[in-house]
DNA sequence: TGACACTGATTGTATATGCAACTAATATCG
DNA sequence: CGATATTAGTTGCATATACAATCAGTGTCA
């Protein structure tokens, strides 16, 4: 667990720094990643999809918002319910990110060791997918 | 990468589950057990050992003092360093969440699966050793 | 249809976390 | 020795994260 937790800290720290330069942290590159591959979709479903509190979704909503990335319009179908999607400044954004993060991804492949990654990434998709009953 | 964060999420969230009845976070929780373990310690020390910012570390602490939990002093070996150690109600503390912590272990392994869980703890330890050049 | 339960999101509050800047103390070097 | 570089921690600031409480719509049922 507390294994978990370091590694998690390493790598997001490994990651921020590599996205840095454009301003965008690494829940914030997940949550972009996540709604640039769906589109429109609630933020409900979205906090879920991702294993995040909606509370703690809100928050980092809250900050992409003001940096113009995303926006948040009210479903029309349901009144609560508040629609995620991407703008376009939050698009291009996402395209200059792709080779940073390619480049994170190369360097966390190396600390973690090549064949392990695929394992550990393998295993975490089970774990996660176990998760939530 | 996004996987591990949520991993570390999910984990975290049982842990603080199973401990919330002492009060007790996960990151307190492994802090108290690298101090308990090496009775006092230099903080950077101990940071390190943790893979924590020292300024992270600092703030846990700060929290872990108002609780009468840790007592960190001035090192007369070096006026800059300050050595951490537990305190009774600490040590008392510790020794009450030993059956909590130990059924949140077994909840999380249930989560990631018996043999993935060593499998998983296996490849965490050699990525966190290898990190740090 | 009107009261009440339920659901989706936000906000209050607290902790966690990290980088950068800063302070205090020690080490180093001319 | 004294100026300077280095090191140990702390603090300012910003974001991340979660739980509990709250607010605002929706749904349900008598």
């Amino acid at each position: 667990m507390f294994r978990v937790r370091a590694l998690s800290r390493t790598l997001t720290a490994l990651y921020d720094e590599e996205l840095r330069p454009l301003g965008l942290r690494a829940s914030q590159m997940n949550v972009m990643t996540a709604v640039a591959a769906r589109g429109e979709e609630r933020l409900s479903t979205l906090a879920d999809r991702i294993a995040l509190e909606p509370s703690s979704l809100s928050r980092i909503l809250d900050v992409m918002r003001r940096n113009g990335w995303v926006e948040t319009v009210t479903d029309p179908d349901d009144e609560r319910a508040r629609l995620v999607r991407m703008t376009d400044a939050g698009n291009a954004l996402y395209a200059e990110a792709a080779p940073l993060w390619r480049r994170a991804q190369t360097r966390a492949r190396n600390l973690l060791g090549r064949e392990d990654a695929d394992v550990f990434a393998e295993l975490a998709n089970r774990s996660l997918s176990r998760r939530a009953p």
